[in-house]
DNA sequence: TAATATTACTTTATCGTTAATGTTAAATTT
DNA sequence: AAATTTAACATTAACGATAAAGTAATATTA
């Protein structure tokens, strides 16, 4: 940072031998000086440290990864980073391995099984310590490969139920279930759900949870209202504008997402703003925990900063004791946020 | 993905000198023809292809990053990957990589210039190709060492006029003086302008934009309605209180960003739902164009994707041709959008 | 005081790949 | 038929760090 000189082309990079050389002692001496470990001289420590400053030394952590086996690196690998939702979650995650001395890439699978598949190996390849993946569910080999290679992982947001691994969720079942209660007890029967795809664990749990209530409301229950929408931006819009020319009746709407129910709102204002201006609409993720909408969104709220840290945790965990039987599986509880 | 044996531990990896010995062909052999180099006759190539896939290989490129010296991997250092606007941009950003072979990984600065010069030498010491950085601008000492060592790195949203580097922007200028003009040519004279940090480029072109509208239209400008505002989530509705609470009087708000502007109707209101309801907020990035939020709010947009692939493009161009005299240094237009 | 332990190092080997150079047999040219 | 080129490999060294093992001087203990 001090050396700004006129040297154009990038500079040769400072190695522990050039330091070594400097100062006379041997490369793993200034190794193991610089990584602050043991049988090494208060002093001699002091010096190496100083002259390796003033070389402007930048370690070169990809030698020393290979060496060493470690990469103190973790894959995130995430549908879209550009939802709200996993944006906060991806922040909480790197804010947290940054801490820990982690760092973390980031890969996008657009909800594509081979994308995440292509992510997977990807990420092996770079030699992450972990992965963090919330997967897109439509295929689980490489969920599979992952358990039986013995690679540190957990899920996030989403879980198996066919196969036993660490994850952290929220509580879909009792999140969904608030919800709809509350509207069951505000006097709605005809609820639509605007579900996200079936293939997805959320979803499966929003869904059980949507059912219960009605059950345990003593509320007969129109399947014909169960509808599961895409997660592409726009889609929940056009799906909404189809079921009300097919005229279909509600008189509430429960949205798998904040998002979803951005886009339910929009629709229903853009259709008829005085006909749809007293259907309660309700999401899930209470994504304004962070922001200031200024339209009061009724959500199922939880806490994304506590799933995002227990996922590191678990993981770090994993990575740090190696062996684990039992699986670290978290369900983090959900409330209802009525704006 | 097909060995799905019960091992638990961590699998023996395979290296290029498994493949070797179980074919008899040295492992560079291995290596240039699956890196599909020259000098391999087709036979053995597909022979050594079909071995390495029966035998599961992951290459490691943290061991061929070391002799090659080049990663493929790119730094993202960014303020805050959960605003929106840097989540979008991380998205295409994460996406042109990928489909360029390249991936990158992401730190969050907060804004605070210690953790970006940290974030710079991790990603030194990553041996990163580039740097893809949107600076915090409080100090400009990790920019002039990024140029005196000839990393390769583009700016992104902002610049520095002292330094000259590639870079990409919006036309901020351009931008505030639309939103400006637009509304004192609808009669507002008192356009209360809650702007980020003067420190940063883009608030400075931005209150150029402003002052230029009220030039142009002959407007005398009233230097109280320039306040600025920190990025933490809620900042902008203390302000805008306090504003209010001395007194300030104005007819109409130019935010420095969409979520500044979100946070500044939530406040207002909050404040008096009546009073306020006739003032115009404008907002700058659209988010929305993403999203669809139910509320419309009027706002400066420009193309965050051509912004993210010109900032790809730059910064692997410079990768792979090494020299560049020549600044590359790109500004997008703006436009108003009205809702 | 001899035996042992400790301190503060050094030396060597290695991680897995790939760049650079070397080799051999077959093909081509003269 | 001798000389040269080409195809298709193999061998060696190196990237820069660190783990493991070795060593010499000094301090401690029996």
């Amino acid at each position: 940072m001090k050396d700004l000189s006129e040297n154009k082309g990038r500079k040769k990079k400072i190695t522990l031998k050039d330091i070594a050389k400097k100062t006379g002692f041997s490369a793993n001496t200034i190794s193991r000086a610089l990584k602050n470990k043991e049988d090494i001289s208060k002093a001699t420590r002091e010096y190496i440290y100083k002259v390796s400053k003033e070389m402007g030394y930048i370690p070169n952590s990809i030698a020393g990864s290979l060496r060493s086996g470690k990469t103190r690196t973790i894959a995130t690998i995430v549908p879209d980073i550009s939802d709200p939702l996993i944006a906060i979650w991806v922040k909480d995650i790197e804010t947290r391995l940054r801490l820990n001395n982690y760092n973390t890439f980031i890969i996008n699978t657009e909800e594509e099984y081979e994308i995440e598949e292509d992510a997977i190996f990807f990420a092996l390849s770079k030699n992450v310590d972990g992965i963090i993946l919330c997967p897109t569910q439509k295929d689980n080999k490489d969920i599979k490969f992952l358990i039986n290679n013995g690679v540190p992982f957990v899920l996030l947001g989403r879980r198996f139920y066919d196969l036993e691994t660490d994850y952290v969720i929220s509580d879909d079942v009792h999140g969904s279930f608030l919800a709809i209660d509350y509207l069951i007890k505000k006097g709605h029967k005809k609820i639509l759900f605007m579900n996200g795809p079936g293939y997805i664990s959320s979803a499966k749990e929003r869904l059980e949870g949507y059912k219960k209530a009605f059950v345990e409301n003593n509320v007969k229950l129109d399947e014909n209202l169960i509808k599961e929408v895409g997660n592409t931006s726009g889609y929940s819009i056009k799906a909404i504008n189809k079921i009300i020319q097919e005229g279909l009746e509600f008189s509430a709407v429960f949205a798998f997402s904040d998002i979803v129910a951005w886009e339910i709102i929009y629709a229903l204002q853009n259709i008829d703003k005085n006909r749809f201006k007293n259907i309660p609409v309700i999401g899930f993720d209470n994504i304004q925990s962070r922001f200031f909408y200024p339209y009061p969104l009724t959500t199922v709220n939880y806490s994304k900063k506590k799933i995002a840290y227990k996922a590191v945790d678990i993981l770090l965990s994993n990575i740090e004791e190696k062996f684990h039987d039992n699986f670290k599986q978290y369900i983090f509880e959900t409330n209802l946020i009525v704006r």
